[in-house]
DNA sequence: GATACAATTGCACACGTGTGCATTGGTGAT
DNA sequence: ATCACCAATGCACACGTGTGCAATTGTATC
């Protein structure tokens, strides 16, 4: 049988909104009573009923988290991020996956805001600014971590990393490293990438600054997954000159490029320098070990906890949510095996 | 401002019951102002509050999950598994991580109950049957996806994988590959790790059945990360003579014991054949790819969640929780490049 | 036309908690 | 002794929803 704050107050002998104000620390309560009813409390085995209390104090310290998929290593090093946050602040993560749909999307934030949940954050959007619209609706900050969908207008509440700047620090070290054929492998191009644009835009420059002109044909297609990064390189493969070097949309890509390129007989670095992005926890434990642009993610995670947490705060105050606050983080280059230490960079014919 | 049914009430002329009804499919309401207010609702930008609804119903159709790390690629497959079949029957999964530590296990089991979740799922749960005394304060079903803590009696609702057996498949394929000198690298030894010396179990048998005597040297401790692996490694390579081939308590702890392999100039399978446990989604992309056993862990995580949804709608009828419900689900061996194509199995000094 | 009955709706209470206001008891000052 | 005041407590309502029971209306039957 589930215990209340009646129940205790029956076996006190007291009424319940002195039960209430003891549990809550209330200073209208005599030491002695306060002290005696928590005793009971916990020898009754009481557990406050959050939703009874949410009814009433119109918050529920609960915040909605959607992903695409938990499965990806980057969203789920960025969940850790906002877990960690979001515990110091006593506030509960509701997870939901939109299997990369905006239709379950829009389902998961509907399911989100009949909870009542006081903030939602949400990984690499498929609808960003619809948000928007709905704003006054879903009645809650939304905060947007890799807004992937601006064709509607920026969303003011978003983290995000400079791709733009990503892509180039990749591009610029192969440039450095003498390569000058030097292809990407995007990501998802459904709808409207916008991260994978920026990354190709900094690799375009990085190209450019060096006097190489970007060639079309050396930009194609992936998915952010492993399977995504073996068809691309099967792509690349079957032109006339291999390109020799690789920066890949994601770690996964590169993966599986990698791969697809070790069955082939081509070695990396030697035969093919290969970049990743996001750094993933397994990155340096591939073999080789993998260079790749490294996102913050448990930063990421923990920034957009805490900007959601001071837009809820403020949400009483202002009605409208008025300071737009986008927070741009810094990704970095981590140079590991897969592209440093060659001495031949001429192109090669695959197959060798 | 929020909408609720009373409001929608006001503005149709009727009571919030009659409101409730129509918006509930209630057989009590005539079809015409059933189809008028369902209208209503969804021009007002109605949305049910849950938390009262739950309230008076004393069910939250939601389930609470604890997660050692998200961050584990094995936790995160089940999680998505269990979030899978969730969704199918409309239950929200909140998501907590307990960092390994029982103390914030506990923490986060109390705080999924003051939120009234009808269930909860944990995932390598490190205190085990300590829910069996906590069971009538909890309040909720327990089912438990590989209990690590067994020193307290079984817990009866469990899914567990065949660890014994997992362990047997893998020494038992080294074996017929030739090899006599197998190591096995631990997952984390605290308390009382039973998966892990589980796994160990079927090693000893298999070694015993081709009849090799187990070594105890050639048992390490590693703890389930890349850098466990890593460290096992150079234990091992302090030997005398080193192993022919490595059983490795998971994939992490197999990447990284690879990647320790690699920097001392040895090659895998040649000089040491290794195999992991898990089947990560990383495993196949590995240089080489990972000889494994692959554990279901989308099935598993459907399977719990299948389990208490059944335990919920006991819960009413049988007082006592009667029927034990252990699941054990079967694991399977997948043979990689990792530990196949070897010509020469004698043992090998390191550093050539 | 009276009666029985079915269909539809409203009333009132419940779920568990928080809180403004009134009430009570006690204490000190005049 | 009277009054004022403060501390401690209870009363009653609110939050948004569901539901048993009574009330109302309409309809069919005799």
């Amino acid at each position: 049988m589930r215990v209340s704050i009646k129940d205790i107050a029956r076996t006190a002998g007291v009424s319940h909104s002195t039960v209430s104000r003891a549990l809550n620390d209330s200073s209208l309560i005599s030491d002695a009573t306060k002290d005696r009813i928590k005793c009971l409390a916990d020898e009754m085995g009481y557990s406050p009923n959050t939703l009874a209390r949410s009814l009433v104090t119109r918050y529920t310290n609960t915040v909605g988290v959607v992903v695409t998929t938990i499965t990806d290593p980057f969203m789920s090093e960025v969940v850790q991020g906002i877990q960690t946050t979001a515990d110091e602040y006593d506030y509960t993560v509701i997870l939901c996956s939109s299997e990369e749909t905006p239709e379950r999307e829009m389902a998961a934030v509907e399911m989100l805001r009949s909870k009542r949940v006081d903030g939602v954050i949400c990984i690499a959007s498929r609808i960003g600014a619809v948000y928007l619209e709905h704003q006054e609706r879903i009645d809650a900050p939304v905060v947007i971590i890799n807004n992937h969908n601006e064709r509607m207008g920026r969303y003011p509440h978003t983290i995000s990393v400079d791709n733009h700047h990503g892509g180039y620090l990749a591009a610029r070290h192969l440039v450095q490293q003498g390569d000058r054929r030097i292809a990407y492998v995007s990501g998802p191009v459904a709808v409207n990438h916008s991260s994978s644009r920026d990354r190709l835009g900094g690799y375009r420059q990085a190209l450019m600054e060096a006097g190489i002109e970007p060639e079309p044909a050396l930009v194609v297609e992936g998915n952010g997954c492993p399977d995504g990064g073996e068809r691309a390189f099967r792509h690349l493969a079957a032109l006339d000159e291999l390109p020799t070097a690789v920066f890949c949309y994601n770690d996964m890509t590169a993966m599986g490029l990698m791969h697809a390129a070790g069955r082939t007989g081509l070695s990396v670095p030697e035969d093919l320098a290969v970049v990743g992005y996001d750094d993933i926890p397994l990155a340096s434990y591939l073999s080789p070990p993998l260079t790749t642009v490294s996102q913050p993610k448990a930063e990421m995670g923990q920034e957009a906890m805490r900007m959601t947490l001071s837009l809820m705060s403020e949400e009483g105050v202002s009605e409208e949510m008025s300071g737009t606050s986008e927070a741009l983080v810094q990704c970095r280059l981590v140079t590991r095996a897969s592209t440093v230490g060659r001495q031949d960079k001429s192109p090669r014919a695959v197959g060798g």
